[in-house]
DNA sequence: TATGAATGAGTTTTCATTCAT
DNA sequence: AATGAATGAAAACTCATTCAT
């Protein structure tokens, strides 16, 4: 007979948090409503977290290691740089397409709650730009890119564009049917790659 | 005869909550701090303003609203497309290089604050969008540009690409040395339009 | 026609405190309670102190600043030391007929609360101590009083001997009819001066 | 054959307890604090103990019952009143000597506690208060004493200069030099049944 | 006996907003 | 217009106690 699953409380409440920040944003969901969404008593949040930040800081955490392990990953590969910008590309947009209210989550009340959250990770967050303005300046180095964009410059404009791109689907800025993740990837890998302008 | 300016209270609080603002961040402002800044009583803010948020939303509308204008303003010229999204970046850049804090403001607390006061702003955001969207449309009928990137794509990647460069320099993030704005339009324009690949 | 007097709502949260934490104890009032008795909203409490706390700190030191005006005062006249210590323990026991709430807070809050407020302001009540023992060692060296009993000891011996009659009263151990406070001092300076041992 | 002592649980919570109180004092500290200091778990407390109020009114009663027993032990003998009341203090200054954790718990979260335990213990509390007076009574009956001393009174004022001193060096506030236990039994006899004056 | 996860009531403090003057 | 005292709702966090194993 099927038995229930070893209820793991903790992860429980990682998951219904991960719902209820979706919904209602960090600062409007109180600590009762995540103990309320995974259906545990309210202690039980600070029986595992010490504090609602805490919460919120382990989902970040979580999902942001992934992303810098992927980025390093896709830098480790052979592939051309700008294949190895459509691999990061891929990998954000995927995740989105796999968890979009973990990923609404991380964006909305981390990455860009720079003065909140986004204060505390800073650094790992930075960590990602950085990953990424190597990809370009190796690209440079190996006169694939040109070379008169600063690195990070470039970074930063790839990975803003990504976010903006998320953000726009996840509130409807971007109309919906827009929205097959692998077009959007080569539109934007063509976009900062090859430009707006048609190539002589 | 010139007569000492009728102190304009409204002004002073406005200018006052730019500066808290910047400074504290939304949520951790108290509207005493505002009153305190701009050396008022605690209740005048209230005289001229219906609540807190009031203050940041006419902080958003009047400054967006001239964004909104330079845009359109930009694209009434005869100038090419490029230089069109040129004018745009340089809009932007100069608004911060001439008054940080209130670009800090608006930026951090208003357009990626997507799950508070974006939300509330969302239709104003969106115009900028696509006015910059309708830049980038002419420039595919006219040939300028490539045809088989959506608008409204290359639109959000514009100005997700400019925002992150501001909220790098607003933390930090990008050293400050690079702070050169009209190098960074120009940089920003090259990769948007050109590509970071070297042309044939 | 009689005015109502203007309602100094601070100190009307002052003396409501007093009856509050006389009647339930420090720790057993809530806050709401304070502003109950006082008959202002809750907030008022916190315009006024900045903490349960300080509204505590305050009647202590309020009161505690008297006391120790007193006993200085006691020491400069020409009056003999026992009749020096006989008006200290005056004091203190009227304090408590005017006043006896008050006095109940400070003792049983503060003074013999050595793990909470009376650490908080162990130095103004140490003071104390030490302006008794003078009166003490001033008497030693007059002839007045024997000189092998160590000043300190005698002043905590005094003290002590005050505030455990005064916790009686207090708390019902000594029966109230002992109660005639002039008769209290005299015993106590008696037996602290003459000892309980009769003269030859 | 010596066997390793079973493990008395219960006593090592009584003891860990002690040690806790002392140092955090009894509202500081969390049960969880006691079953760490214990070595045991969290829910062996309850298992004991029904509550942690249970834990200090156990360590108190079987404190007290010492001293009762200790007074009237003192009494039975026939020892001169003087010498009685030093038997008393001397147990009680030995009782600190020998355990000052233990006492500083008793006096300070008990028998000083007059809003919370002291309150729950008043009756035993004061059967040594009377236990105290009837060696003061008998002392006057056989003419030992001053008959113009309510017996309670002497007896109030000879344990709260006890206390006192106690504190005193429980909190620093009598230099430790001055600890000598003999020398301080007897200067507090001395003052009680002497006085501070020279006999003539 | 022993464990520690689970429960949930209770209280301080903050601060936006109102209002009498 | 201007002041700042007065209001009271809201929520995080703590921790004693219970309970399933």
């Amino acid at each position: 007979m099927a038995q229930a699953p070893p209820a793991d409380k903790r992860r429980l409440i990682l998951d219904a948090a991960i719902r209820v920040f979706a919904r209602q944003g960090f600062h409007a969901t109180r600590v009762s409503d995540i103990a309320d969404e995974a259906g545990v008593a309210y202690g039980l949040v600070y029986h595992y977290f010490s504090s609602k930040d805490e919460v919120l800081n382990e989902l970040f955490i979580e999902r942001w290691s992934l992303l810098l392990a992927a980025i390093e990953e896709a830098d480790k590969t052979a592939a051309s740089p700008r294949q190895k910008l459509g691999a990061v590309a891929t990998f954000i947009f995927d995740s989105y397409r796999h968890d979009p209210e973990l990923m609404k989550v991380i964006i909305v009340e981390v990455t860009r709650a720079a003065n909140s959250f986004g204060k505390t990770h800073l650094e790992q967050i930075q960590r990602a730009y950085e990953s990424i303005a190597k990809i370009v300046a190796d690209g440079q180095e190996s006169g694939a890119f040109r070379g008169d964009v600063a690195p990070m410059f470039a970074s930063m404009s790839f990975y803003g564009a990504i976010e903006q791109l998320l953000s726009g689907w996840i509130f409807g800025t971007i109309p919906a049917s827009a929205s097959d993740f692998d077009q959007a990837r080569d539109l934007l890998v063509t976009t900062i790659c090859d430009g707006l302008e048609p190539r002589g």
